[in-house]
DNA sequence: TTAAATTTGTCCGTATGTATC
DNA sequence: TGATACATACGGACAAATTTA
């Protein structure tokens, strides 16, 4: 309650600074417990003895650190940390590789049409005909009812002129393939990278401007090499790791 | 110059969201080239019949994905796009992995001590003794001469007693570990997470507040299969993807 | 069910500081 | 040294979302 913390005018360092380093610190020493509400800002403001834009600029901060998340109408939260660990191996399954680290998963397709592909799509499933189609789908992974990640992917429709049926009807990608006729299939490739995410990350994945998204583009082979499936999957970055176990990686 | 641009007010989205929408537009079609200045915050302003701050707002949030970089007293300007490819692969080499995409790359030892390891490097390294020491290296890889990535990395201080003079005679982890008696070493496991930018990140590899770095913690191992090294580097996200080839990854 | 109160979000205006040219 | 341009901080007003009475 006492304006007890000081803060310097004038120091060098700029006042809105000082206060998110100090809010960190009293999260970080236990002063708030996660999901718990942070005092309101004119309370803040209060306390530190500033304007209420300058408690904005400190949680501004903080929120694009990942440690709070504000609510309009409802006030700001302690954001919770602990991330989920996902395994990128040959034989990598999202409706498995979870499955020992949340207790309820569920996928949702958003949307799905069958389309023209790109240039990168056509190369990455190796189509050379000009003619030729795919589906594409656009699904949302859910944990313990927090949403994970989106995902676009695609699948040659020509090969798979059923795979949406099947798909829509299993929820599950390896069962549409195997009533397509392919048997198993691999992780071939996977590209990561990441950065903010957009207008369709922050609606989906209930991310707050200045989320990041982590980015796993990668093909799928079938037994014989040929790829059946490529997919782009952001995830939200607070709430997911990678892990590569490579004991037997390719020596290049 | 003229005010072409039209700007709805009260129409559900943000004033200077539909300006950021805007100028991240013009950029995408090419109205700047990379590295060219934007006009001054008071032009935009006028030119989109906005406040100053509002005209902030916008670039506030383009800074922050990366699309633009503003440097006080200068200006604000574009940033560049290309990222380069990280191979995680079992052999995977710093310095050998990035050489066919930059024509000039350095790595330099910011600071080195022995310390008592914590207990995650005890345990990456499978150390248990409680006497046990480990060397500590903090170092800067620099490509092209723009920094791309930060790295903190552990050695057995017992096993390899002499380690820092042989890293700091040849500067190749590599070499030093051949000099102290390990012919091969591969890569075992490797941990990817992203997350925004610390202090140091932002001094040591430029970035901007609210930047993106991709951190991957990974152990090496000897030909035994003990851990000789751990390392958990930071790479600026804007320069860095990570590519991973997985023919023969694990099967789990 | 409604109305008021609370809380965050947006936008404007002004003043001053700091860095660069 | 002065002009320019971004950074910080203050103040006020109203909008939007949620909770409370």
């Amino acid at each position: 309650m006492a304006e007890t913390t000081k803060i310097a005018r004038n120091s060098g360092v700029a006042v809105w600074r000082q206060i998110a380093d100090e809010i960190r610190r009293e999260i970080k020493h236990g002063h708030f417990k996660r999901g718990e509400k942070l005092p309101p800002e004119m309370t803040l403001a209060a306390r530190f003895g500033v304007n209420r834009h300058t408690v904005r600029s400190a949680i501004a901060a903080l929120t694009q650190e990942g440690v709070l998340r504000a609510e309009q109408g409802r006030g700001t939260f302690i954001a919770n940390a602990k991330r989920l660990t996902y395994p990128i191996s040959k034989r990598t399954r999202m409706s498995t590789s979870l499955a020992e680290q949340i207790t309820q998963q569920e996928r949702v397709i958003l949307s799905h049409r069958i389309e023209k592909p790109s240039a990168e799509v056509a190369h990455a499933l190796q189509l050379s005909d000009e003619n030729a189609q795919v589906h594409y789908f656009e699904t949302l992974s859910i944990a313990d009812g927090q949403p994970v990640s989106m995902s676009d992917s695609w699948f040659d429709q020509q090969r798979f002129p059923q795979f949406d049926e099947f798909y829509k009807a299993s929820g599950s990608v390896t069962k549409a393939l195997k009533q397509s006729g392919v048997e198993d299939y691999f992780r071939k490739s996977t590209l990561i990278s990441a950065q903010h995410a957009n207008g369709q990350d922050l609606l989906h994945l209930k991310l707050t401007p200045g989320a990041i998204v982590l980015t796993a583009q990668s093909v799928n082979v079938d037994t014989n090499g040929v790829p059946v499936e490529y997919s782009a999957t952001r995830f939200a970055a607070d709430r997911m790791e990678f892990s590569i176990e490579s004991m037997s990686l390719n020596e290049e």
